[in-house]
DNA sequence: ATTATCTATAGATCTATAGATAATGC
DNA sequence: ATTATCTATAGATCTATAGATAATGC
């Protein structure tokens, strides 16, 4: 399912070139500040824009972090039921070249688990789906019975755990945790086939 | 090392009594708003005082985080290097038990890694540690060599990621992550001793 | 006409300080 | 005296709306 080009006959080129910049801006300001702690006028600054300017391509915040969200592109290097199971660990590799993506990722689904975040239908949904991939990867990998007798769907959660949590770890202290190499070693232990 | 009691000669138990009240109010704002998102005065109303009057027991609402943090109690229910793997399960049913614990916590790690956090040292400190004490359980449980090749040192912090890593997934969708399940097929997987 | 921006501004918050008042502990 | 709490308030923000002005596209 690809999904178009953004700018349909009702919004010119320009518009849409702007309304990029916008989201780049966002996922700046929210690496930095998380979305509660983003203004408005912070990302509308770093377009050089006021705010109320911003207001007129995004009508609200809850907006602009709703488009965040769905051009997830930025996240959705991340894998579908297509993938191969040793890819991942090239994306893991990938991710570590990318701090502020996997920080703005973080920050959000940190935040998200908080009441009423316009955050957490996304989240929710997003990882049940991400489950459901893992899965099949795992299940394309090793069929029914993984090593400690674990079945695909039981295995996921963890695949997809581990993935998060490193991230955690890694942006506390990049020094100390060599994310990509975890992850290989996550595969490792995963069975002989990984 | 047992850390006293917190009120020593200079502050009246009835001080005492009210940070305590205080620190629990915050960390139920915190789970819902997270640190950036919870105000003075939402804390300060659970107790019955005014934000000013909140502010007589903690300066800042920095130091009320900091202060937080350090009653840590909370989540050191958490292990040190004399634990042994197989309670590692246990605390994680516990902490399925205590999902306002979690939140709080989770939502703080997320907001940890944005810029200039208050929380960022601590958390940075507190998980160097950790991988360290998980090490160490995990020697005590297999030596130098477990499943995969690995060492305790590198296995250390997939177990701290996972565990990490599940409680977002639960938090999210409690209904489709059973955590402590999921955490026990870790260990599974992590080996026969296991 | 429509689109992009701006200025002005309303209306909420938020944190923190100053200083008054009441209660408590020697 | 010290501790706990309150009222008043300064000084920053923040989001969002209203309405003016300039630029662009038929």
């Amino acid at each position: 399912m690809s999904y178009g080009d953004g700018m349909s006959s009702t919004r010119s080129a320009r518009s849409g070139e702007r309304r990029a910049e916008i989201l780049r801006a966002a996922l700046e300001v929210i690496a930095e500040r998380g979305y509660r702690g983003a203004s408005l006028a912070a990302v509308a600054e770093r377009v050089g824009l006021t705010q109320q300017g911003l207001l007129h391509h995004f009508p609200s915040k809850e907006a602009l972090l709703v488009a965040v969200l769905e051009e997830r592109d930025q996240w959705d290097a991340v894998p579908d039921s297509q993938w191969r199971l040793d890819l991942l660990g090239s994306l893991v590799e990938y991710n570590a070249m990318r701090p502020g993506i996997v920080q703005t990722f973080s920050a959000l689904l940190g935040e998200s688990v908080t009441e009423g975040h316009p955050a957490r239908a996304f989240f929710t949904e997003r990882y049940a789906g991400v489950r459901e991939a893992m899965a099949q990867v795992l299940r394309v990998e090793y069929g029914e019975r993984l090593p400690g007798g674990l079945t695909p769907e039981r295995a996921a959660p963890l695949l997809v755990a581990v993935m998060d949590g490193l991230q955690y770890q890694w942006l506390l202290d990049p020094e100390s945790v060599d994310m990509p190499g975890a992850f290989r070693d996550f595969l490792e232990l995963l069975g002989p086939e990984g």
